[in-house]
DNA sequence: CATTGGCACTCAGTGCCACTGAGTGCCAGG
DNA sequence: CCTGGCACTCAGTGGCACTGAGTGCCAATG
């Protein structure tokens, strides 16, 4: 038996199960493809690949069905990269640089994404953690309050009220200012933090200390971190079967975005679009669904991470070359903006 | 016949067809409801509701089934307003007061009255219209640049750049502050646009021209009223049947958030709740769908809408109970927040 | 030794049929 | 106006045979 052959059928079944969703045999096989050999010996083939678990029967005289093994051999080896049209390039160029804010990106990325692969997209929102600090603004609103502005190279901006002990003039104000400044412009959040820190007298320096300290909360506070857009989950109505075992928990997943995060996972950036198949992911209830993600951000950062999430049985080439696309335009995006 | 036992006739058939969801007959009628009277009659009865046009038939010796125009007539004059439990009230209550802001304050809301209804929750974000300002911040950034801070009574906050034409001083600075200030302060944003938009002088007025005009601009910009949560999509699973026609198009509505705060529409506030039963509703494709909302906001303003959207087939007394307590409970966390 | 054609076997899906039972409409009598 | 009785309707169910796509195995072939 050829092996080159073996791998041949098990990308044609693939392929078929995927476009007609149903089970396929050896015979439709033979038709569809042009494997050069007879039903029988494509059966054998079959046999084997059985065996060695990359395929499956749904029931004795049925056709057979790719395992999860089988998609991943598949993803693995037998994906050729599908690259998108001009025309496709464009309209994802084009639509992504209508956007107007980091919002409004990170929204125009979701429906782009649920649109060209027709399943649910996740967008994380660029991570504070690797976004360096553009400025930091104090606002006396009165003598013992004042709002503290985190201003970050994302474009994302926090605001936090500050309680002070005792008053403070305007002349000490802008010199906290300046100090804070001075010490924060420009790092990294986690730097910048650090070196907050250190800028804080041990003894007497309260008010400078409560300002620190909301300051280097608010850069700790990773609730921005988890902010995530969703989209398309209408896309989910195609599932048809496998209702309650498949698109309940799914959809109670997209409402928790602990778990989305979680999903989307160690996503690497570069280029790299991760899959996850089936059970390879932590969560037993998502047992027939797949997570297609990879990490996007400017200057090939990975500042956060964006895929889809679908059924095991979908397009992977299709959706990896849509999910690449989408990342790198964003990636663009951000660059520039 | 009595018109009283016809509309009791009418009521037990709502309120088995919500809980068995399967067409009722006359005989499982008496059997479950102390009618005093006989199947047979009760076959009179219900012939002459369907003659009206309040239930119907699916097919020839079948049970009856509620029509729009019979859930209509039950929600308007049939149904008892079933209040909450305390135990009910004071869970209600504590999980909505350990919000720490408003967003939290929507979240929370959304995932109670989601679990309370086990219906798909919507809550839209309050709006600007309505609410006043509580402080403008300007601050200089550097010598041409300075962020515009609004601070609304609802605890939103909104922050623009403003870019001068010229330089400007600390000293013009905090005179342009207080101005804006005292023509804007406590105002309803409304009035407060047009009063800025009054204090800049005819002529000369350049940086308060382009700063008041950002302000406005903040003001004015209706982004953040469509603003919505929506939770517990995971609960549309249980329609089960008729899944093309009811969830696609419902799931295609939660996305769309514009055609979601339609439908909303005009909910009245003071304990009021509005339903809309399905093709009453502006959008052929929900025929199947009815929406429960009502305003809230503090001080029995309505600032925003709050409600659910789910099958017409639903516990309207007690989604529309759960709907009251909860818009009751957020509106008085915003008074005193 | 891989490939092939042939053959018997399996079994989900389909159409047909009869039966059941919940439900109806109608009518005559209280 | 209510009720019991009766004939009628029809969705749903289970049994049954048939069909066809698909399989596994084997002997023959190059």
């Amino acid at each position: 038996m050829q092996e080159d052959r073996k791998l041949a059928v098990l990308r044609a079944i693939v392929e078929d199960y995927v476009s007609t969703e149903e089970p396929v045999g050896s015979k439709a096989l033979v038709e569809r493809h042009r494997l050069g050999v007879s039903p029988a010996t494509v059966r054998n083939d079959m046999a084997v690949l059985e065996d060695e678990g990359y395929i499956t029967q749904p029931h004795t005289s049925a056709g057979r069905v790719p395992t999860d093994k089988g998609y991943r051999l598949f993803v693995d080896r037998l994906t050729t990269v599908k690259a998108m049209t001009t025309a496709e390039k464009r309209a994802i160029s084009t639509f992504l640089e209508g956007a107007v804010d980091l919002d409004d990106v990170v929204n125009r990325s979701v429906r782009l994404l649920s649109q060209l692969t027709r399943q649910v997209a996740v967008v994380q929102y660029p991570t504070l953690s690797r976004s360096t600090v553009r400025h930091i603004e104090l606002v006396l609103l009165s003598p013992n309050r004042l709002l503290a502005v985190l201003i970050l190279s994302t474009g994302r901006v926090e605001q936090r009220l500050v309680e002070l002990a005792g008053e403070i003039t305007e002349d000490e104000l802008s010199d906290l200012r300046s100090r804070v400044n001075r010490a924060a412009m420009g790092q990294t959040i986690a730097a910048a933090a650090q070196a907050l820190r250190d800028i804080v007298p041990p003894v007497d320096g309260d008010t400078m200390r409560s300002v620190v300290e909301v300051l280097v909360d608010a850069m700790e506070d990773h609730r921005s971190d988890e902010r995530i857009a969703v989209g398309g989950a209408a896309n989910l109505a195609r599932y048809g079967d496998s209702f309650d075992s498949a698109v309940r928990p799914l959809l109670e997943a997209l409402e928790e975005h602990v778990v989305l995060l979680k999903l989307l996972g160690e996503a690497q950036t570069g280029g790299a679009v991760t899959v996850r198949i089936g059970r390879e992911g932590p969560y037993e209830q998502l047992s027939s669904t797949s997570v297609v993600a990879t990490g996007y951000g400017p200057r090939d950062e990975a500042l956060a991470t964006l895929g889809i999430v679908g059924p095991t049985r979908m397009d992977y080439p299709g959706t990896m070359a849509a999910v690449r696309a989408v990342a790198r335009y964003v990636s663009r995006i951000l660059d520039e903006g």
